[in-house]
DNA sequence: AACACGGCCAACCGCCTGAAT
DNA sequence: CATTCAGGCGGTTGGCCGTGT
C-alpha cells in the first residue's frame, strides 16, 4: 500500500489565509493547544488541511513571533551560523529567537544572499568566490570610461607587487588600529581578503622572476619585465612599519585615517595601480592603454586550458573546477576580482572620501 | 496613466525522518 | 522487519507591491 497524501484534497482551500480563518485557528489552539495537525482543523472548523495550519501557526500566528527588519546583530548572527550549519534553516531559527526558519530562508536569499555575492564570498563556502570571473559582468561593467574595455578583473593580470604591499597595509592597520577589528561582516571580508593576498604572497615567495612573467596572458607581451617592480624581500610584510612606506602612502597611515577612508584609500589605490600595471603588461615598449588591447583575444585564451602557464597545468595539488582552473589561477581572479568589485562599488556610491594629512 | 519589471515573502510542494503499528 | 503516516524540513512558486519607463 503506498503512502496516503497528509490530508484530503478535495475541498479544501489553499492560498492566502483569511482573518476569519486566522481567528479560527487561533482560537482553536489558545484553548486546546496545537498538535495532531491533521485533525486539527476539521475540529477548528477550517477547510485547510494540517499542514497548512501548521504551517500558518508556525511561521504567522505563534504568539512569539518577532516582526519587523532583521537587526544587525541578527543579520550577522546568520552569517555566522549559516557558516556553520549551511542551509538548516530550522537549526539557525533555532537559535535566533522569534524568527522562523520560513523567514531567515526568505532574508537570506533575497538580502544576505545577495550582499555577500557583490562582496566576492561565496555565499555557499563563506570563502572568497572561486569561480571564474562573470565574462558577462566583465563585458558590460565600465570602471574607468565607457571607451575602456573593462580588463581590470581578468586574472591574472595582477600586480605581484601590489598584492604584497595591500597585504602589509591591511597588517598595519590591524596591528596599528584597535577599532579596525569590529564584529561586522565587512570585517569579515576584510579578514578573507587579508587572507587571500597572504596566501598568494606565500605562492610568490616560491616562484622566480620567470614564473611571474609566464602568469601573464601569452597575448599580452611582456618584452620589459622590468616595468614591475619585484623584490624578494618580504621582511616589511612581516614586520609591517607604516612609517617606512613611501610619502605617497601616508594616508594609509591608521593612526590618522578613519576604518572607512582608509578602506576607501586602498581600494583606489589598488584599482589605480592595477590598472597602471595592466597598461605596463599589454605593452610596456609602446604607449597602449587598455582601450587598445585585444579584449576578446585575451579572453580566448584565458579559457583555453593550453594557455595556461605550464607550471599551473603540472601542479599536481590543483583541484580543477570546470575543468580548467588551477587553485593557484582562481586565488588570482579572486584577488582580482576582489580589487575590481570594490573599487566598482566605490564608483557607483560616489563614496570616495580622500584623506589628507 | 499604463505598462513592465524586479524584489519580497507567504504559502505550497515534495521529500525525509522517526515513531507507531 | 515492513509498512504507515504525522510532523518537519528545504526548495520553489506565485501574487502583491513599489519603482522605473
Amino acid at each position: 500500500m503506498g503512502r496516503s497524501p497528509c490530508c484530503e484534497k478535495n475541498g479544501l482551500k489553499k492560498g492566502p489565509w483569511t482573518a476569519e480563518e486566522d481567528q479560527k485557528l487561533v482560537e482553536y489552539i489558545q484553548k486546546n493547544g496545537y498538535g495532531n495537525w491533521r485533525t486539527l482543523p476539521k475540529n477548528a472548523g477550517l477547510q485547510r488541511c494540517g499542514k497548512s495550519c501548521r504551517l500558518r501557526w508556525t511561521n504567522y500566528l505563534r504568539p512569539d513571533i518577532k516582526r519587523g527588519r532583521f537587526s544587525f546583530e541578527e543579520e550577522e548572527t546568520i552569517i555566522q551560523l549559516h557558516s556553520v550549519l549551511g542551509n538548516k534553516w530550522s537549526a539557525i531559527a533555532a537559535r535566533l529567537p522569534g524568527r522562523t526558519d520560513n523567514e531567515i530562508k526568505n532574508y537570506w536569499n533575497t538580502h544576505i544572499r545577495k550582499k555577500l555575492l557583490r562582496m566576492g564570498i561565496d555565499p555557499v563556502t563563506h570563502s572568497p568566490r572561486l569561480d571564474l570571473l562573470d565574462i558577462s559582468s566583465i563585458l558590460s561593467s565600465s570602471i574607468y570610461s565607457p571607451s575602456h574595455t573593462n580588463m581590470f578583473g581578468l586574472q591574472p593580470v595582477v600586480n605581484p607587487e601590489l598584492l604584497r604591499l595591500a597585504a602589509s597595509l591591511l597588517s598595519s592597520q590591524r596591528n596599528q588600529n584597535p577599532n579596525f577589528v569590529h564584529q561586522n561582516v565587512q570585517e569579515n571580508h576584510f579578514r578573507n581578503s587579508h587572507q587571500v593576498l597572504e596566501n598568494h604572497i606565500v605562492q610568490l615567495q616560491n616562484q622566480d622572476h620567470q614564473t611571474l612573467i609566464q602568469e601573464t596572458p601569452s597575448c599580452a607581451p611582456l618584452s620589459n619585465p622590468t616595468c614591475v617592480p619585484y623584490s624578494s624581500d618580504n621582511s616589511q610584510l612581516m614586520e609591517p612599519n607604516v612609517d617606512q612606506l613611501p610619502s605617497s602612502f601616508s594616508h594609509f597611515n591608521p593612526q590618522n585615517c578613519q576604518l572607512n577612508d582608509w578602506q576607501n584609500n586602498l581600494d583606489n589605490f589598488i584599482a589605480n595601480e592595477n590598472y597602471v600595471y595592466q597598461q605596463h603588461i599589454i605593452d610596456p615598449q609602446s604607449n597602449l592603454t587598455s582601450s587598445d588591447f585585444d579584449f576578446n583575444s585575451h579572453l580566448s585564451n584565458l579559457s583555453t586550458p593550453s594557455s595556461s602557464p605550464a607550471h599551473l597545468n603540472s601542479n599536481s595539488n590543483s583541484t580543477n573546477i570546470n575543468g580548467s582552473s588551477t587553485e593557484d589561477e582562481r586565488e588570482i581572479s579572486y584577488c582580482s576580482n576582489l580589487f575590481k568589485h570594490e573599487y566598482q562599488e566605490i564608483m557607483d556610491s560616489n563614496a570616495f572620501i580622500s584623506c589628507n594629512f
